[in-house]
DNA sequence: ACGGTTCTTTGATCCATATCAAGCAATGGC
DNA sequence: GCCATTGCTTGATATGGATCAAAGAACCGT
């Protein structure tokens, strides 16, 4: 029964965009998190509790409905988090990138799935030990209440382009949105990486596969946007 | 240059679901909204910062990028809260009732405007002392964090209502939503009032006035629903 | 009570997007 | 390197809800 390289399974490196094991100390993401809140000491607190894991592609990381028993922040790649209705029809609520976090519950349930998009690192904080801190760390637990704020404020951008904006005008108010957040995470302005597929897009816009594909192709047709492979 | 009757215009009784000034320790919503985090003892510091006010009907508490200086929570009546694109198309973003808060903000302005359906209610809070109450009673910090958590969950709720249900599935689930927060209130859960007009309800579902009317009245026809007065 | 305004309903028609249906291109497993 | 799978694009057609239009119904000020 040997335990050598335990979770090599799981920690083992997917992409360039998965970063190996590291103290949050090193978190390339640590600026955009809930941990810029703590300063070095403070942050030796909260890597005692943390748990990273990474995820393959298509990997369901929770689903709504699951006991909520962790809080999670993305450190690497693309999450996206979604409901369903009982016919499957799906809605896309967010995509997650490096230094997004989730898992907030108050129903005690998720509220939704969570599932990786690319192959994805995240930090899991057991939320009993997670409230402690927050107890403990008022500074954090502000951040954190300013990180769902500002994640309110864009669900409610999120519904005015889902009820009143045009295919056309919700394609496009995507593709700014996803530079506007590559810039947040140091990455050019343009052009950008979708890592997101025409479906998941579709689901996320309120849009069908089709629509979103024939207005891509339109944008582009009228030189707006240009195509590099096909990300 | 008489002060008497001080603020006699904003103050009088407009409707029944406008109550007159009190005290913290009597509000008729004190268990709904942030304050029932707090004692009897607390609740006193609040009190000293709070600035109630009535409001009439389509009057704007509020507007988008106005500087939010303030915090609010609704103790009676309707507010509707909206976000407008540059052509005039409006999305509402949410209906409040009593013991619902409203004005919070990262970016230093309001993200939509608010405006009284019915006559309201309103406490106001300026946002600086509000901040200094927050840091000396965590509880409160931590009631408002999850009184948000709340509003971003129902937002994913709206996201998945607007982007992926049909004009009927809206429509119901829009009237069930109001009769569980009714419930809430210690309303009825049937029958419901219902005080905001069909464009409103439009704007907030994501269809227009007509289209909201006509499947009013194909429930109507099924027996789903049954009209009162028109309310 | 009355006339004007605003809101709601209903009808006729239109259109943006969904749906249905292939073909084509990229991707991945062996 | 090849076939199978999956994802993307494009075309043809259908449709739910939008738009345009106008007639009631409720409300409001006088």
């Amino acid at each position: 029964m040997s335990i050598s390289r335990p979770f090599a399974a799981d920690n083992r490196q997917l992409d360039p965009a998965v970063q190996p094991m590291h103290p949050c100390g090193a978190c390339p993401v640590r600026s955009l998190s809930i941990c810029a809140a703590l300063d070095d000491h403070e942050l030796d607190h909260l890597a005692e509790i943390v748990i990273p894991k990474n995820h393959a592609p298509h990997q369901t990381i929770f689903a709504e409905g699951d006991e909520a028993t962790d809080l999670f922040n993305v450190t690497g790649g693309t999450v996206m988090l979604y409901k369903l209705l009982a016919d499957g029809r799906r809605q896309i609520t967010g995509f997650l990138f490096g230094g997004d976090f989730m898992g907030l519950s108050v129903s005690g349930t998720y509220a939704y799935s969570a599932e990786a998009i690319t192959p994805v690192s995240i930090c899991r904080f057991p939320r009993k030990r997670m409230e402690q801190m927050l107890d403990d760390f008022p500074k954090m637990q502000r951040r954190l209440f300013s990180m769902a704020s500002n994640e309110l404020a864009s669900a409610q951008d999120q519904m005015l382009l889902l009820g009143r904006k045009t295919a056309k005008e919700k394609l496009a108010s995507f593709l700014l949105n996803l530079s506007r957040r590559a810039v947040r995470r140091g990455q050019p302005d343009n052009p950008i990486t979708v890592p997101m597929g025409r479906a998941d897009i579709g689901d996320y816009l309120g849009l069908t596969t089709e629509t979103v594909s024939r207005t891509v192709t339109q944008l582009k047709t009228a030189s707006i946007i240009r195509l590099l492979d096909g990300h």
